[in-house]
RNA sequence: GGGCGGGUAGCUCAGCGGCAGAGCGUCUCGUUUACACCGAGAAGGUCAGAGGUUCAAAUCCUCUCCCGCCCACCA
């Protein structure tokens, strides 16, 4: 690519010019087998969504970084490129992009719409793609993954189907989180909550006997579906109600009042109103009291079975039964608190508590499984805290809804009979040849309910592996992933492994931090505080970015990003270049009978230095300390190769043999960091293979 | 409400019992066999605050105050 002659020419490195040339060079090497042993990192693939931020290229970067160490030590490494078809996600970004043509999903029909969605994944996909290369991955690029191949879907039909032959799946009715914009039910972790000041109203329900009972609720519209009033068992203030029977203003139902230690006495009044329907925590007491689910809001937030307020969107009712309880005397105040708004954590829309038909995954064993497999220490966590944040998760679980009602998805391998309606249903893959046994007729319809993308995702580690060969890499020794899918993600893949393999799916995860803007603010393309590390590439080079995102990398803090270490990267590349005119003018003007064999102090000095810098750059790159690595090799090459020892040779004779492996050493340190230029300069060595299969002695 | 992380130079952050550090910025000097995207040097700090442990605390413990994140339907 450029020979000694050409480089003594330049004073100054430009990255721009050779990157994408040295990258071509790479692509065939990746996934050459070379090493004894296995070292398989596990990507986590991008949403088709849109194109990437600075928080996949830190993720990405960091595993690069590994991925290159791990093939000097000797390792063969495996990582295949791979991205998701994230469900709710893309439907909603293809949505929009219909809304500006004035249509809707419904307008197009599922069909023409999920064609729309295939062609968004083309064209972003690839997009996505385009950008790993651009960051220089080191990924085996003859084997993409995508969650909509043939043969991923088929895996993650046959997880479904395993589970449900082992009794792990069923189907219920029940309240789930249900977005009125999405049209779909979702699980508890893709709830967000917002503060939000709110009017808690206290409403007197008159007694069957005499005299009144008082609640609080901050939304009066589900009274409508209350089937009893509660209270804590310890609450003497209210003790003398239990037992008697309440009547439900503007319906006239009869209500128990009953004891459940889900109350908290000290809120409101003491006393809740139960509406099983609407409020999981009621449909726990419901279920724990067998008291009957009575539904009065629709998937829609509208009033359902709801009398004259029947139809009314869920606000309007609100307002229309404070105002009516008003006028009856029996609203007695009206305080206005702060509470939580759940919101869907895809559009922001207010999200209800409906009851639905769903498919759900049984969670006590699964759960059971991987906190003893994480107590096993199984599965490492760097940094360990955040081992915690699982442990903290799977010991709370709850039963996963793993059905959704979107589009754009892979579908439920159910089948339902057309004659007899969605309670009759067969499980299978193929369209099933037995007869209904209700109607004995065969009119089976699979259903276009499809599977929660995490559902999918939580196969990830062995759905991707696809032949005999690629099995072998089950599991992976190193995942990397923000923590806040830490349980969306990480947790469930872990179960999922542990089930279906028996084997927990990848050795380390490390959590690495989220990338936030120098203010400390989230990087969101909404606000416009996003950063395309598309356009540093272009302003300074990938190797420039890639030093400047390991720079500011810590393990105990997130990263404000801060464009000056880019710079400083900008200029470490140019001191590296320079070094090595420096060292090759030298060699040109030494000849070899020369060669100074004995050692200089100077030739002493900076060999403690190289051995100390290495170990510490090892041990850093074990723990995932990039940060402190590339600070280490950083310091070391400039102030002790450059300042101390390359200045030493302009006065005193130093060992050639000595600077010789100082270079060439230099070069295999910095390669997992700086790997473009290091490569550039190693074929100027007369080089004509890939840096990183250089040995790391 | 519960849990976690952070508050160190003007800015972004290392250091996590033993002389307060780096990069950028500021200032002074320097065209020496690579590099001015450089070299030599300087200024700049109550290590958030209070208390404690210790021969010794930025570092360990307790409390307080800010900032950020995760979890959780006090309805």
């Amino acid at each position: 690519m450029l020979n000694r002659k050409q480089i003594q020419q330049k004073s100054r490195y430009n990255p721009l010019e050779f990157e994408h040339k040295i990258f071509k060079f790479w692509e065939s090497y990746f996934s050459r087998k070379r090493g004894q042993k296995n070292f398989t990192i596990l990507i986590a693939p991008p949403n088709i969504t849109g194109t990437l931020h600075l928080g996949h290229a830190l993720q990405n970067i960091v595993l690069d970084t590994i991925s290159r160490y791990q093939r000097m030590k000797g390792y063969r490494v495996t990582w295949f490129p791979g991205i998701d078809h994230a469900g709710i996600a893309t439907q909603n970004v293809v949505e929009k992009q219909l809304k500006k043509e004035g249509l809707t999903r419904f307008d197009l029909g599922r069909e023409k719409f999920i064609k729309r969605v295939w062609q968004w994944k083309e064209q972003y996909g690839n997009v996505i793609l385009e950008q790993f290369k651009k960051l220089g991955l080191s990924l085996d690029w003859s084997k993409v993954k995508f969650t909509m191949d043939k043969k991923y879907v088929d895996a993650v039909e046959k997880a479904f189907i395993r589970y449900y032959q082992a009794g792990y799946i069923y189907r219920d009715l029940r309240p789930v989180n249900f977005c009125p914009r999405c049209q779909t039910s979702i699980s508890d972790l893709e709830v967000d909550y917002q503060e939000k000041e709110a009017d808690l109203y206290f409403i007197k329900y008159p007694l069957k006997e005499n005299g009144y009972v008082e609640i609080a609720t901050t939304r009066p519209e589900t009274m409508l579906g209350d089937v009893a009033l509660a209270l804590n068992p310890k609450d003497e203030n209210n003790f003398n109600f239990v037992g008697k029977i309440a009547i439900l203003p503007l319906v006239g139902r009869e209500l128990p009042i009953i004891l459940d230690q889900r109350v908290d006495p000290k809120f409101g009044t003491g006393i809740l109103k139960i509406t099983p329907a609407h409020s999981l925590i009621d449909y726990e007491v419901g279920v724990r009291h067998q008291l009957p689910l009575f539904s009065v809001i629709n998937e829609k937030a509208e009033i359902v079975n709801g009398g004259k307020f029947s139809g009314v969107h869920y606000l309007e009712a609100r307002k229309m039964i404070v105002e009516e309880l008003r006028k009856n005397g029996l609203l007695t105040k009206v305080q206005k608190i702060n509470h939580y708004l759940p919101l869907c954590d895809r559009c922001g829309t207010e999200l209800q508590v409906v009851p639905s038909k769903e498919w759900f995954l049984k969670m006590d064993h699964l759960a059971k499984i991987t906190i003893a497999s994480l107590r096993k220490k199984e599965v490492e966590f760097y940094p360990l805290r955040f081992k915690k944040i699982c442990f903290d998760w799977l010991k709370n679980i709850r039963d996963w809804c793993i059905s959704r009602k979107i589009w754009w998805g892979q579908q439920l391998p159910v089948w339902y009979c057309s004659n007899c309606g969605d309670d009759v249903f067969i499980v299978s893959q193929t369209k099933p040849k037995v007869k209904c046994k209700s109607c004995h007729k065969n009119n089976w319809q699979r259903t276009i309910e499809v599977f929660d993308t995490w559902f999918s995702s939580a196969l990830w580690p062995f759905a991707i592996l696809y032949t005999k060969e690629e099995n072998k890499f089950y599991p992976a020794d190193l995942v990397a992933t923000g923590r806040e899918i830490l349980n969306l993600w990480i947790s469930r893949m872990i179960f999922s492994g542990k089930y279906f393999k028996k084997e927990v799916p990848f050795r380390k995860v490390f959590v690495h931090p989220t990338v936030l803007t120098k203010e400390g603010k989230r990087m969101s393309k909404s606000l416009g505080t996003g950063i395309d590390p598309l356009d540093l590439i272009k302003k300074y080079g990938t190797d420039s970015l890639r030093f400047g995102i390991l720079w500011q990398l810590s393990s105990h803090q997130d990263l404000r990003f801060d464009e000056t270490p880019l710079i400083q990267g900008q200029k470490f590349l140019n001191k590296i270049w320079n070094a090595y005119r420096f060292y090759f003018l030298i060699k040109e003007r030494q000849t070899s009978s020369k060669k100074n064999k004995i050692l200089s102090s100077n030739d002493k000095k900076i060999l403690s230095s190289l051995k100390r810098t290495k170990e510490t750059i090892e041990k850093n790159i074990e723990k995932f300390e990039l940060g402190l690595a590339l600070k280490k090799v950083y310091k070391f090459f400039w102030n002790d190769v450059c300042d101390k020892y390359i200045e030493s040779w302009k006065k005193d004779k130093n060992s050639l043999v000595v600077f010789d492996q100082i270079m060439i050493e230099s070069l295999r340190m910095l390669h997992p960091f700086i790997p473009f230029l290091t490569q550039l300069i190693y074929f100027s060595f007369g080089q004509k293979k890939p840096l990183f299969f250089e040995q790391w002695k």
